[in-house]
RNA sequence: GGUCCCAUGGUCAAGCGGUUCAAGACGCAACCCUCUCAAGGUUGAAUCACGGGUUCGAUUCCCGUUGGGAUCACCA
């Protein structure tokens, strides 16, 4: 018998499949040429990181856009790092997100889709189907050294200022012949298995990116380990396995893999597959003193999507926001068909920049605003509830008592053509309206009124004591302001700024004096949304109520 | 440090050798509107990193410099 396939036998045993039978078992996908298979294949060692969201986010549309499949892939092959329940709570953020994978990974004991499993950890035997093969064609290898030899083996490549790596001489058990081999496999000895390079680093390839080009980059000379002692591949083969046996058309990751591209490319060649197209994303950023750097889970909290849940922006915000970076023809979209609908975007990789974008809060706070101005009253009230009743005690509690009521506050000024935009993220509410609970403004006015103190409070006292004799609810907007306007007039207060100015030393103020003070007997503050709504909104004994505490009156 | 990627205003960016005073958006400033705020409107300040080429002509093409980023694991 041949040595090598001795050697491969002695290895894997139980393995009785050949690469010819995975071919047979999972077949490419039938769709239409144009269409493409694309896929998100984060580990389970947290939370969702913004960058992650942001590549999930390319990659399902691409796959939309083209008629194409999505799909998720749990690349849980490192038990040491893997924190448990991670996969499952990816998918439910992923699922926030709108991001509702085609086929793949659902949970840890769910699969959609023929061509799993999905979970790395559970395709073992298949890794191993293939590297059996390569073995006995001498293109992969025990290697038995321990983690000291390499560290030796670094030492001395640094010291004489060699590129580090298990290469060339220094990749020792390339040499050692399948009688020794085997050997060592039967004395007990643990190893690992490294494919077995035939590149030089002396030569260049070019391999085409979708969004960057050409690249030109040495080839590999590395002997990277495929299979660890744990049993379980290494990224660098379960990609190549799992995204050729999965179909995937086009692989969208992030740039920091550009630079293990010639592992890759070696390892589809040597097994005679298709390579796939990729596509390197730039890597979202952030300044930090001055310097942009990775956005990093540990530094930044804005890189763990569960910020965006925790401080309530809307999905869609961060989504139209991401896509604004990911596609610089979006932004333009949106104002020219005036909708946010990522579904009826066309995306496109051509349209990708090539460097990382700083992460901007003040952009996405924009068209979170902007967003959250679409919705309805009913609409903002559910979220608002969604949100408070998992972040906020506090407003969920105002919410609850009423949420009609509430409703109405968040319908202010909101049925309009230019509809109000006081909101960018769900925690922006409790401060603007907890003065329409009377509890809440028991406390706002515990630090006093801050009326303005050019006004003798016995004139502001007159004129609220007026206002509540005088006012007349049912006027409408524009009338209920002028009959204000007249109730100022009557004090000595100018109609309108035009008419103070040119005569200021005729009158003691003007109408936004009397709406002032208005404003802070019924608000506790100097800004608010519109009067004449909060007149509408709040019962009319309590605006009597009010004004008479405000004003001193029992 | 080696290798690779990138380089237009504070940020996101149009541009893809010759009408562009170098779009647009966010942010910023001013003004207008206005009962304050949030909006809305108008206007403004602010950019082609540097040096060489190529060319009749470079923001655009090439080279170098500088700067930033990524990567060099039995992690992904």
């Amino acid at each position: 018998m041949d040595k090598l396939v001795e050697l491969a036998e002695l290895m894997f045993p139980e393995i009785k499949e050949t690469i010819g039978d995975l071919e047979a078992k999972y077949p490419p996908r039938n769709l239409i040429p144009s269409a493409e298979v694309t896929r998100f294949a984060p580990s389970p060692t947290g939370y969702l990181h913004t960058g992650s969201l942001f590549t999930s986010l390319v990659s399902y549309s691409l796959a939309k856009s083209t008629k194409g499949v999505f799909f998720l892939r749990l690349e849980d092959t490192d038990t040491k790092r893997e924190i448990k329940g991670a996969g499952e709570m990816l998918l439910r953020e992923l699922k926030n997100f709108k991001i509702v994978p085609d086929e793949g990974y659902a949970g840890d004991d769910v699969d959609k889709g023929i061509l799993g499993p999905y979970m790395q950890s559970r395709r073992a035997k298949i890794y191993k189907i293939v590297i059996k093969e390569l073995v006995k064609k001498g293109l992969a290898y025990p290697c038995f050294c321990t983690p000291e030899e390499l560290e030796e083996i670094r030492e001395v490549q640094e010291a004489s200022k060699q590129i580090p790596g298990y290469y060339g001489s220094y990749a020792k058990c390339r040499y050692l012949t399948p009688d020794e081999a085997i050997n060592l496999v039967k004395s007990g000895k643990p190893y690992v298995v490294r494919f077995k390079s035939h590149g030089n680093h002396n030569n260049k390839i070019r391999v085409h990116d979708e969004i960057r080009g050409d690249i030109d980059i040495a080839e590999n000379d590395i002997d990277v380990v495929i299979l660890k002692s744990d049993g379980l591949p290494t990224y660098h083969f379960a990609h190549v396995v799992d995204d050729h046996f999965m179909g995937t058309t086009t692989v969208t990751r992030g740039e920091e893999w550009i630079s293990s591209l010639p592992i890759h490319v070696e390892m589809f060649k040597a097994l005679n597959w298709r390579l796939p197209k990729y596509a390197h994303l730039p890597l979202i950023q952030k300044l930090d003193n001055g310097n942009k750097r990775k956005l990093s889970k540990r530094k930044d909290p804005e890189a763990a999507v569960n910020f965006f849940f925790e401080q309530g922006y809307p999905v869609e915000g961060v989504l139209i926001y991401l896509m604004s970076i990911a596609n610089s023809n979006f932004e333009q979209w949106t104002l020219e068909n005036k909708s946010f609908d990522l579904s009826k975007f066309k995306f496109s990789l051509s349209k990708m920049s090539l460097d990382g974008a700083l992460f901007d809060l003040n952009k996405l706070a924009y068209f979170a605003k902007e967003f959250l101005a679409t919705l309805s009253a009913q609409e903002m009230s559910k979220r608002a509830l969604e949100y408070a009743n998992k972040y906020q005690p506090a407003l969920a509690d105002l919410i609850k008592r009423d949420e009609a009521y509430f409703t109405k506050i968040m319908n202010i000024e909101r049925d309009k053509e230019n509809p109000r935009k006081d909101y960018a993220k769900f925690s922006d509410i409790y401060p603007i309206v907890r003065f329409f609970y009377d509890d809440e403004y028991q406390k706002i006015i515990q630090n006093g009124y801050p009326f303005n103190p050019n006004i003798k409070r016995e004139l502001i006292a007159q004129v609220l004591t007026d206002f509540i004799k005088s006012n007349d609810y049912s006027l409408n907007e524009a009338d209920w302001f002028n009959s204000l306007k007249a109730l100022g007039a009557k004090y000595g207060f100018a109609a309108n700024r035009k008419d103070y100015k040119a005569n200021p030393s005729q009158y003691v103020g003007m109408v936004s004096d009397v709406a002032e003070m208005l404003r802070i007997a019924l608000t506790g503050n100097k800004n608010s949304p519109n009067l004449y709504y909060i007149l509408h909104i709040l019962s009319k004994e309590t605006i009597e109520n009010r004004i008479k505490k405000a004003i001193g009156v029992k």
